[in-house]
RNA sequence: GCCGCUGUAGCUCAGGGGUAGAGCAGCGCAUUCGUAAUGCGCGGGCCGGGGGUUCAAAUCCCUCCAGCGGCACCA
């Protein structure tokens, strides 16, 4: 006997094992043909699957969003069928599913290319129309690997070494084609919607080790209806519309060319930009106890050694060596290294002359600007550079006082984000990885110290055990854009380390040294990434106390020049950035030239307003107009236009 | 760094062995106009760099560089 409970809590017996379909046809003729999938006591197993005891189950149907997983991993042996049947010799490897669609991963010489795409969805369609019955088979380890290696999969075959001994291969057949994989699947080809398409190329490497052979992985989306997969295309052009790199040329925020590999030229609006910012985060900082310093750009090679990081990270430096021709014959010229980061230039600056545990917790801001050697294929813009400015500081601190540095740390990091338009953030939590320095005692401190500190600021919490630095626990915080987009920016890192290693020291009440622990921090990362972020975050359209530009001053007549000259000095007497738009051209043009470069607010200026001593303003986005007198206008945009901490 | 794709005017893009193209932007002139493109005219190019094939290369081949999409990386 066995019961099944359904969702709606009523339950079904059977005399002996039922199979998902045999419980859709049992429960009505419309549900056993939507049926794709069944979960028992919440896993998705194949409709196939025999449920042999009592169990609460549920019919996945297209509507359930689970079902989505299963669609896009189908929609992956589709492919693989597909591409084998089209291009013979090409072996398979892995497919699963991923957000928003699916890939697998083929090995072939020739390349494929976006051209073959077209060919292949065609033929997938095919094998949708063909309704195949999708099987599962469990096969004997031996017999698998036979199969593979005379079928040409030698990949595959290799796989089948590294599943555990214990577990039974299940194989998917669907038609002549056939895969070794875990599953569910859906009952038949046939139940594939036929909403999807293949989006890219690339080149990846088997099992993710550069060593290996390289594959070549065909990505693509797969959604239960074409409607959904309409909405998803249009989702990724509205993205395409708030890339940074476009905005940024459109808005004439910064440029990059070829003579200068992921640095940036900041253009004068761009640039106004940052100091908005970097004038909020200074006021900030000020008011939370912080010190602000500024560290050398070159340093020699041995403090870099000292810190550890020459060992550890050299590839990534840049060096710099003077042209001291007799120097570097007899090979004593000094090597410089331009900074990659803070950390050591910070603790030059505690060690000068006696630190007292009463100047602690010290907490020592820097606007750093370092260079990292990133490798060619990680450039990206302005959001993965070679030369960037983080919004750095390094408390000095006792163990006793790491607990609270981190809430008072993460409630400015909560302020922060939350000014700058991202009040949804998640935090990850990573704790002692196996290899590490300091002792159990220090580490249980200080994680304890972290996870307490979250839970006081009200953080959610995501852990990653193992993943600390080898130094010390870390936060990460990772904030969610406005299309849903996560992006990992703000840390926290508990550093039992680096003092020791270069002999920072305070005097105790008890008159004794002692090693003071070392915070990490950052909340908006690099600044330059942060913008990026903003950029696309906003799709360009800042808050008013943000945007470069925020008001343009346009006349409709040139009788109100002289008029306008004066709203336009009394909005720059408010301190506002205010631009004056006297040209001869037509109104609808200056409207719609100042719209697209995403001015918050444009003044309109006629000979009425000139005569009433009135502005028309005209907020972005919106066509209703609002008409004052000249003072009012000022003073309310001023208040508007007002930054989170003046 | 790896795989693939791309590189033509400021921007977006067409052309594809035989004189370099369009739209927008720019410049000039006219127009003084009420809420997202006024009209007419004029300029503008080492067709990413280097090498090769050819009577002839933007076009075909090789190579380097850069950008793009992933992979790997991200102290």
């Amino acid at each position: 006997m066995v019961n099944v409970t359904l969702p709606d809590g009523s339950v079904r017996s059977f005399e002996k094992p039922v199979s998902g379909a045999e419980l859709a046809a049992s429960i009505g003729p419309g549900l056993a043909k939507a049926a794709l999938a069944v979960r028992v006591d919440g896993k998705m197993k194949d409709l196939a699957a025999r449920i042999d005891r009592d169990a609460k189950v549920s019919i996945v149907t297209a509507k359930d969003a689970d079902a989505l997983e299963l669609i896009r991993h189908d929609a992956a042996h589709v492919l693989a069928q597909a591409v084998q049947e089209l291009f013979p010799g090409t072996q398979i490897t892995f497919g699963p599913a991923i957000e928003n669609g699916f890939y697998y991963d083929f090995a072939r010489k020739e390349p494929f290319t976006p051209e073959d795409f077209a060919k292949i969805e065609q033929r997938m369609r095919e094998i949708v129309d063909r309704n195949l019955p999708i099987e599962c088979e469990v096969w004997d380890r031996d017999k698998i690997k036979a199969w593979f290696k005379q079928h040409g999969e030698s990949f595959k075959a290799e796989w089948v070494d590294e599943l555990p001994k214990d577990e039974a291969i299940t194989v998917y057949r669907q038609g002549e084609w056939m895969d070794m994989c875990t599953g569910p699947h859906l009952p038949s080809t046939g139940k594939l919607p036929k909403a999807f398409k293949l989006t890219k190329v690339s080149g990846t490497y088997w099992r993710g080790n550069p060593q290996n052979p390289v594959l070549q992985r065909i990505y693509g989306t797969a959604w239960a209806s074409e409607k959904d997969l309409k909405d998803y295309l249009h989702r990724l052009e509205e993205a395409e519309k708030r890339d940074h790199r476009k905005l940024g040329r459109e808005m004439d925020l910064f440029h990059l060319q070829e003579e200068a590999i992921g640095s940036v030229f900041w253009h004068p609006n761009g640039w106004t930009l940052w100091r908005t910012i970097e004038r909020y985060m200074r006021a900030r900082l000020e008011a939370a106890g912080y010190v602000e310093v500024k560290t050398p750009q070159l340093v020699d090679r041995k403090l870099w050694e000292e810190s550890g990081h020459w060992e550890k990270f050299k590839e990534g430096m840049y060096l710099a060596v003077p042209r001291d021709e007799k120097a570097a014959a007899e090979d004593v010229a000094r090597v410089y290294a331009i900074k990659p980061m803070n950390c050591p230039g910070a603790v030059q600056i505690f060690k000068q002359g006696l630190k007292s545990y009463r100047d602690l917790p010290l907490r020592m801001a820097e606007f750093g600007s370092c260079h990292r050697y990133e490798p060619s294929g990680a450039v990206h813009g302005i959001m993965r550079v070679r030369a960037f400015t983080q919004d750095d500081a390094h408390i000095f601190c006792t163990e006793d006082q790491i607990e609270a540095e981190s809430v008072a740390f993460c409630d400015l990091l909560r302020t922060i984000y939350k000014d700058l338009g991202f009040p949804d953030f998640f935090v990850k939590y990573s704790d002692r990885p196996p290899v590490r320095a300091g002792s159990d005692d220090i580490w249980d401190k200080a994680e304890q110290a972290l996870r307490s500190a979250s839970k006081a600021a009200g953080l959610d919490l995501q852990l990653n055990p193992g993943e600390g630095a080898f130094y010390g626990p870390k936060l990460e915080f990772v904030l969610r854009d406005a299309i849903g987009r996560d992006w990992q920016c703000g840390t926290l890192q508990v550093d039992f380390v680096l003092p020791e290693r270069l002999d920072a020291s305070y005097i105790g009440e008890d008159g004794q040294r002692h090693r003071p622990v070392m915070l990490h921090r950052a909340i908006l990362g690099s600044f330059e990434r942060f913008i990026g972020i903003m950029i696309e975050h906003y799709a360009g359209k800042f808050p008013l106390w943000l945007a470069p530009v925020q008001a343009v001053v346009a006349t409709i007549v040139s009788d109100a020049d002289a008029y306008a000259r004066e709203v336009a000095a009394a909005l720059g007497g408010a301190r506002m950035r205010a631009e004056l738009d006297l040209r001869n051209e037509k109104i609808n043009l200056k409207i719609r030239e100042h719209s697209l470069a995403k001015v918050p607010i444009l003044l309109i200026l006629g000979r009425k307003e000139a005569e009433e001593r009135k502005v028309t303003i005209r907020r972005l986005g919106e066509e209703r107009q609002e008409s004052l007198a000249l003072e009012e206008a000022v003073a309310k945009l001023k208040g508007l236009a007002a930054p989170p901490l003046a």
